[in-house]
DNA sequence: TTGTAGGCGTTATCAC
DNA sequence: GTGATAACGCCTACAA
């Protein structure tokens, strides 16, 4: 008697094909081509699977049969909060999104989070056609699972990956410009504030070996180019203090602003390895009575909106943001398509002078 | 010959549990229950699946069998990269996305672009457990593909939907507040910059008609708050000029807070519907030379970070955006858990005066 | 225009 | 600890 009250399990294609008494392909086309089957069999069958509660094709089942999920992942080694939250990463997010946008594909966030970076699993699983990895550390698992996947694959701002397609952007010579801006102003003390070295949550002082060592592409790059440039201008490159910061968060770069800051002898300018993080330190400044640039200089790195109209304006270095994003998700929607992987996309970095530098006190 | 040198198709669960002589659940197991075989035939399998290049259990067969996705989608009434780029719903999303990180989900964003909103197929295919609806028009094809679905389903900043959980901020009792604080400095002459009344990307001077039948309860409740308190004072409810922006971005507010100061009598205050259109309101007013408080008021509302740290400091109407989000993350993390929807959610708004609003001139 | 048959790659439930 | 077998719900040639 449970069959004459209706199923209690939910329809099916087959379920609509049985009452109306046609086949399944028959259901199935009255959902997805209606040029093949009469408007008035359509009309019907669509009928009875609305007064049938069913709730039209199933999208995994879908997705098994066509090998289409219509979606990019985008694998963050950050909290999913940051996607949001991190200018840096929302405007290259903004740039991609724009591409993806227009093209029937849904954009799946594959949160970073954990001591390793993704949780592989997560990486495993997320229903996608393609795959974007963020700035994720050298060697952590995720990496693995993802290339492990055999989906068309993209890595922003990380290490070649074999059959993967890239875009990064030019840290190192960015960062040496930003130091042989402040050499050029006289500087000599010049203190690091560093975004992670590795995906461990550490904070606190770095020795140069950890910096060396770093599992970042990024920070690992920045440091380097900072290095580089102290070298070059005959400063020891292992003499500047290090701070690692946590995250690339405000609150993080206070915190690292004020051991700097609190060092003696004092340094003159701090390297900030994120817009956010050189705010941070500006505000740590502040909570030890010291102005910028007049006591200290700032520099930052992304060039991000706040920076720009920041209190005082960011010396920074520039990196292409909403371009990144958008030439990603251009590759991205090429995989898709089948194109190949191609040359890697190596964006170029620029200072940009505003008012956190000036001459040392 | 093609099957002595491998398959040339990609290799699956069987090929694998063929290759190695065991049956399927017995490498499903492998992958899923460790403890469920012995471990030297674990391994034995894995290094076989390695050997074959098989890519570990399809996600999506995964899906269609365990009828899970661990995915929520957020279904946008806007352009995919405004979830990046808007102040305000980055925000939410920042909320939403720290509640549902660390619970092993994924978060799709569905694009919703269009001149209808959302596309209905999209949010008929996006893979995920459970739907979030934000601030979509009314009536909207989207809506009713979402509720087609029968999964669990939440809507933020929409009339109610039946059996759908909802979040959502009380619009009109903050706009009346927004109006009643500028009538309160003695302006009497009044303009309106609002939000898209419909999703049909209109831009334009909206008449009466069009706010109180526009199909986005957000913008139609800010209205009928501003003209509740303008009527409670004794104007004309159909007086003030009102200008409808395509979207809630800065550039529109600025187009539109030129042709509204451009108005003969020019207005003394204007109430726009976003801090993003606010602020685009006080670039118009420098673009025409006119000075923001000393010739003409602006308020805001969301109270975005950009409304605190603008020049001047907007006044501004706050909703809790982070908690907005919280919530609903909450709210989707329990349906998902099969939690009833349970009571709306009604977050409060209250203003916050800064320095964009002064008596008339 | 409609139906048939085979396939998509897993997981789950029991036996053994 | 391991293996059959039956779902899971749909798509798509191809035949009628």
């Amino acid at each position: 008697m449970s069959a004459v009250h209706g199923p209690r399990r939910r329809p099916t294609l087959d379920t609509v094909a049985r009452a109306v008494g046609v086949s399944r392909a028959t259901v199935s086309n009255a959902y997805n081509r209606p040029d093949q089957l009469s408007a008035p069999l359509r009309e019907r069958i669509l009928a009875v699977a609305e007064q049938l509660g069913y709730p039209g094709p199933d999208p995994v089942a879908r997705s098994l049969a066509t090998r289409r999920c219509a979606a990019v992942a985008f694998v963050l080694g950050t909290p999913l909060s940051t996607a949001f939250s991190d200018p840096a990463l929302a405007t290259a997010l903004d740039g991609l999104a724009s591409t993806v946008d227009g093209h029937e594909h849904s954009l799946v966030l594959v949160p970073g989070a954990g001591d390793g970076g993704p949780r592989p699993e997560a990486v495993a699983r997320a229903q996608a056609d393609v795959v974007v990895l963020y700035s994720l550390a050298d060697g952590v698992p995720a990496v693995r699972a993802a290339v492990h996947r055999r989906l068309p694959l993209l890595v922003i701002d990380q290490p070649a990956l074999p059959s993967a397609a890239r875009v990064e952007i030019d840290d190192e010579g960015g960062a040496a410009v930003a130091a042989e801006h402040l050499l050029g102003l006289g500087h000599r003390r010049i203190a690091v504030l560093a975004v992670p070295f590795c995906p461990d949550h550490a904070e606190g002082p770095a020795d140069a070996g950890r910096g060396a060592t770093a599992r970042h592409r990024v920070s690992r790059d920045r440091l380097a180019g900072y290095l580089r440039a102290l070298g070059a201008a005959g400063l020891d490159p292992t003499a500047p203090a290090v701070w690692e910061a946590p995250s690339s968060a405000r609150e993080a770069g206070r915190r690292g602003g004020r051991w700097l800051l609190g060092l003696d002898p004092r340094p003159t300018a701090v390297l900030c390895m994120s817009d956010e993080l050189a705010l941070g330190a500006v505000q740590a400044a502040r909570d030890l009575g010291l102005s910028v640039p007049a006591d200290v200089s700032v520099v930052g790195f992304d060039d991000t909106h706040a920076a720009a109209v920041g209190d005082p304006p960011l010396t920074t270095v520039h990196q292409p943001l909403v371009e990144k994003g958008r030439r990603a998700g251009e590759i991205a929607l090429g995989l898709l398509a089948g194109a190949p992987p191609g040359p890697p996309v190596r964006l170029p970095t620029h200072l940009i002078v505003r008012a956190s530098t000036a001459p040392p006190p």
